[in-house]
DNA sequence: GGGTGGCCTCAAGTCGGCTTGAGTTCGGAG
DNA sequence: CTCCGAACTCAAGCCGACTTGAGGCCACCC
């Protein structure tokens, strides 16, 4: 099996070399041994490396994450935790939707002070509604 | 004009009083006075404050924020950087969509292993698509 | 075979946004 | 009047996710 080195890993998946060994100190990546002093890695890591990013941006912790993975190493995805996930993100995205159409009205209002105007102010109140 | 003591501010705006002190300090909100010791607000500080809530939700920084309102304490809203940031808010909306259909398809696809499912791969490679 | 650049370890530092703790001062109730 | 609880100040601490720095080792290119 073709192994990678830190460098290439590096490269491939965009993240600094001291973010991979942070993330492997904390469990969350394994390399499978060193050519003289450098860490090699199976090329699954990207794959691996994908996933953590995909948890990332879905608001998990690092923690999370590497909870998420069984000790087997598999992930061992809490199928309960990704629909209460999956609910939340869908909130998130409402509320970043009224939010949205906050800024653009305020973009776009000639009003000089944008509390006075009504229209902003509903939009904001939309914003509050959300949380 | 009748003034907001502290502590009415943040059982209003559901910060706590010490996150008040902070953002005065750091210049994004004013007190109008003390009585004895205790800082005095007017009453648009409510106003002001999810001004702040909202821009804090939009991704700025409290400094970004800080730098919205003029020196002579009103809004001073860059119609640009509102634009862009719309924009920035709405890809972050396409990308979470990509998101929860991921997190939703991983809860309810039967497949021991996701990253063998092609259906949970094309779902990740979109997520990363809109990077 | 000798540079040099990139990897190594470990500890410490950074950043944003507050919170916490110690020690102090009051306003308002009894 | 006397207390209590709440606000005050100032400095320090905390959290997550890394980055940076110092001091060493080594693979590879010429």
């Amino acid at each position: 099996m073709k192994t990678l080195d830190i460098a290439t890993v590096s490269k491939r998946s965009g993240l600094p070399a001291s973010a991979l060994r942070y993330y492997e100190e904390k469990g969350l990546i394994a390399s499978v041994g060193r050519q003289g002093l450098r860490r090699q890695f199976a090329a699954d890591v990207l794959q691996r490396l994908n996933l953590i990013a995909l948890g990332r941006a879905a608001g998990f912790s690092l923690d999370d994450i590497a909870r998420m993975f069984g000790p087997d190493g598999r992930p061992a995805i809490d199928r309960e935790r990704l629909s209460a996930k999956a609910d939340e993100v869908d909130r998130t995205i409402v509320r970043l939707t009224a939010l949205r159409d906050t800024l653009r009205h305020a973009a776009a209002c000639p009003a000089s002070d944008h509390l006075a105007c009504p229209s902003f102010q509903r939009l904001m109140r939309q914003v509050e509604g959300t949380r």
